[in-house]
DNA sequence: CCAAAAATCATGGAAAAAGGGGAGTCTTTT
DNA sequence: AAAAGACTCCCCTTTTTCCATGATTTTTGG
């Protein structure tokens, strides 16, 4: 028997683009969609289907809250995240609210398929990047040296490469080197989540 | 009577350069300089200054420490701190464990007469940005709108503005003017500051 | 309804960060 | 002594942030 799969985002592309992705697959049968909460949890009341994927945003809603709501109603729904980002917040939300994985919006044929296939059987699944980092960032300690220690906490101040340079006697270039390397190991994509992670790791703390 | 000072400083060149700014000062007297906690500390036994000209960074040792340390036995020496940069932990602390005042590296000879007279007083006296920063911290409540609220969350993130721009569906523009506003009204030097303070004050939070 | 606030978009330039490479000196550990 | 790790420095390019300035539309509140 098929897998019924229901689609929820406020965006009709993006349903249309899962239905064309999927419409060849004869395993999955594409029961529904919704384009907000209420025409969600409305569907629900007539008919279960086995899987939803469910765009985190929708517009003004919360996926993430719908999430809780439908597994609270209807605990054996699989519900699977869809965004266009790779949030780590998002995606934990998604999860400690009951959703069996998460997927990105680029995702491909692939890789939707091994999703649904993995979530059916009550697995997790959790979309390339995602996973990884989202279980680097549970296992692994992060060690940092002194030196990283004392740029990152200037960086999280506000300074600026030079002037965390002048500050601790070295070149603009050495500052520059540390920043790149606490960026690789607290996996951070930029200053802005870095400082985050830092603060989230407590390798530094708010009042330092 | 002269003010008798006393600097303390890791770097010989900074405690060069006040001697020079002040050295023709009738109503002050150079009594001694010390480069660490320990000769400091060896030196106030024999003798209290009026002022103490501490540097917030003390090599391997914090000026923060000793400041404390001071105050606790000389509770009548007057303690500024010096500093290069307008770190407000730091002059928050230095504040908190008794300082009387905080100057940064850069002053000039006028800036630093004011502080040590205004000190003298008994009153407390913050270099320029500094005092601004500090208090406006302190009083002003931090209201965000809605958008800004949403903008940043996803700077905290690791979203840039062209992926904030997707994710709200406005334009790369529209979000650059909203991080401005919040770079302003949370008083944020640059991003890394901006998701600290955010994250200070709570106006967003680590699991969000 | 009207005024104020919020949200939107734009242009253009300077500064900073991000990402890639490579490389030498030290110290500590094996 | 060799390896490993830490710290230092430099080059280059692209992307992103930061800043100033100005303007229009929408929403909100009195």
């Amino acid at each position: 028997m098929a897998i019924k799969l229901f689609i929820v985002d406020d965006h009709y592309m993006v349903i249309e683009g899962i239905h064309s992705l999927l419409q060849n697959e004869k395993n999955i049968e594409l029961c529904g969609h919704a384009t907000n909460t209420a025409s969600c949890m409305a569907f629900l009341q007539q008919k279960q289907p086995d899987i939803i994927l469910m765009d985190i945003n929708l517009g003004e809603e919360s996926g993430i809250a719908l999430c809780k709501k439908v597994k609270d109603q209807y605990p054996s729904v699989f519900v699977v995240g869809l965004s266009t980002f790779n949030q780590q917040s998002f995606i934990r939300k998604m999860l400690d609210n009951g959703a069996s994985g998460y997927v990105l919006k680029n995702a491909t044929h692939e890789e939707l398929m091994e999703a649904v296939t993995t979530v059916i059987k009550g697995k997790e699944f959790l979309s390339n990047e995602a996973a990884s980092r989202l279980r680097a960032n549970e296992t692994q300690e992060i060690i940092l040296t002194r030196r990283e220690k004392e740029v990152l906490e200037l960086i999280a101040n506000g300074l600026t490469n030079s002037e965390i340079a002048k500050a601790l006697f070295v070149s603009n270039t050495t500052v520059d080197t540390h920043r790149g390397n606490l960026l690789a190991k607290l996996q951070a994509k930029n200053t802005a989540e870095l400082v985050k992670i830092a603060l989230l790791k407590k390798l530094i703390d708010l009042n330092g």
